[in-house]
DNA sequence: CAGATTCCATACGCCAGAGTATGGAAAATC
DNA sequence: GATTTTCCATACTCTGGCGTATGGAATCTG
């Protein structure tokens, strides 16, 4: 499929064609699933292909995780500078675990493959940036550094744990309103008045 | 089988010595790393044995699983009958995260495998005994039901998320008091006085 | 002590995925 | 329009783990 709009008739494809499908997979398979000649068979191609545009397997992991952490990297430093209140940041970083849903796939597969030598120091830069923006909020509204950075540890864990029990299907669907009921008790309990 | 001790010169394996090795491979490098031929490597033997004890890989998965959960189960009974106070059950939960070392790392290797087929159920049940757990002792405390239920799932998210930081190795050190800091930080969060 | 049983070693066949080598068709370039 | 470049197909080799087949030594049993 032309992702571009040029008439090209043998619709050749490029390298970040493969990194998004690889990101595809890697939100519904794991990171272990990521395999050459799968993901060539899932693109209707061969491995040819593959090789002509990365040198192995772990290039394409690489550059495919890169792509990822950049931009949810934009997505965190957008959603920052768009809600002033840092009170209302806190409520919609939980508000947001229902959108974007690749994005989340893809974390909470990465989460599952963190030994991974390649996966690991992405998963370690992601947290710290996400902790250090929950973090931030909480100093905002008065507390001070460690108390806010223990706040933060704890609400990034609790973001986790609903990961990992989303992945277990323990969780009720995002659309339900005991959904709602649940993040309601949440940010009741975590996020002061 | 003797799996007592009779003076036995050939010292024999028997099927729990290789579940046990099993659960130690799980605990260290995860589920996707329980093979047959490295496991028997490091047992000091060759596969000819593991072919004799189980018929497959599946089947010493689940016996090695059955065994964990067993230990698991009966691990939270007598937590549960040990201690009355409701209140002391809790912070006794987030307490005993430092003890049981090689469980605990089964769990967090389980969590991270939760795709498997055989493992999957074997979470599900484990996490609905423990929040039910939790769950209950809330309502001791006068939470009703929905409201103990949700703050259980909440509770039980830190557990799990904070598996995951300790997998990426986020997280202090168990013995530290910075780690103590956070602890006390969190009872005081989502515990009652 | 002869035979049966238990436990393990060795040697195989099988399969899936990684990476390589090479050729070929289409497109771009001159 | 001839040549070069781009992109992919095909056909290999290689490696690691699964499962099987068979034999052999130790041990138990009658």
């Amino acid at each position: 499929m032309s992702s571009t709009q040029p008439k090209k008739e043998r619709s050749t494809l490029s390298a970040t064609d493969w990194e998004r499908k690889a990101l595809e997979m890697i939100a519904e398979q794991g990171v272990g699933a990521l395999a050459v000649e799968p993901l060539a068979r899932r693109m209707g191609i061969t491995k040819g292909s593959f090789y002509w545009h990365f040198p192995n397997r772990e290039a394409l992991l690489e550059q495919a995780l890169k792509r990822w952490e950049d931009h949810d990297s934009r997505n965190l430093n957008t959603a920052l500078s768009a809600i002033a209140e840092p009170r209302d940041r806190l409520i919609s970083f939980f508000r947001r675990v229902g959108q974007e849903r690749l994005t989340h796939d893809v974390y909470s597969a990465l989460c599952a493959a963190s030994h991974h030598n390649q996966v690991e120091p992405v998963l370690e830069r992601v947290a710290q940036r996400r902790m250090q923006h929950i973090a931030s909020a909480f100093e905002e509204l008065g507390f001070e550094p460690e108390r806010a950075s223990h706040r933060a540890r704890l609400i990034y864990s609790v973001y986790l744990g609903f990961l990992q029990l989303q992945r277990q299907r323990q969780t009720p669907s995002l659309s339900s309103q005991e959904f709602e009921a649940y993040i309601d008790h949440v940010i009741a309990t975590l996020v002061p008045d």
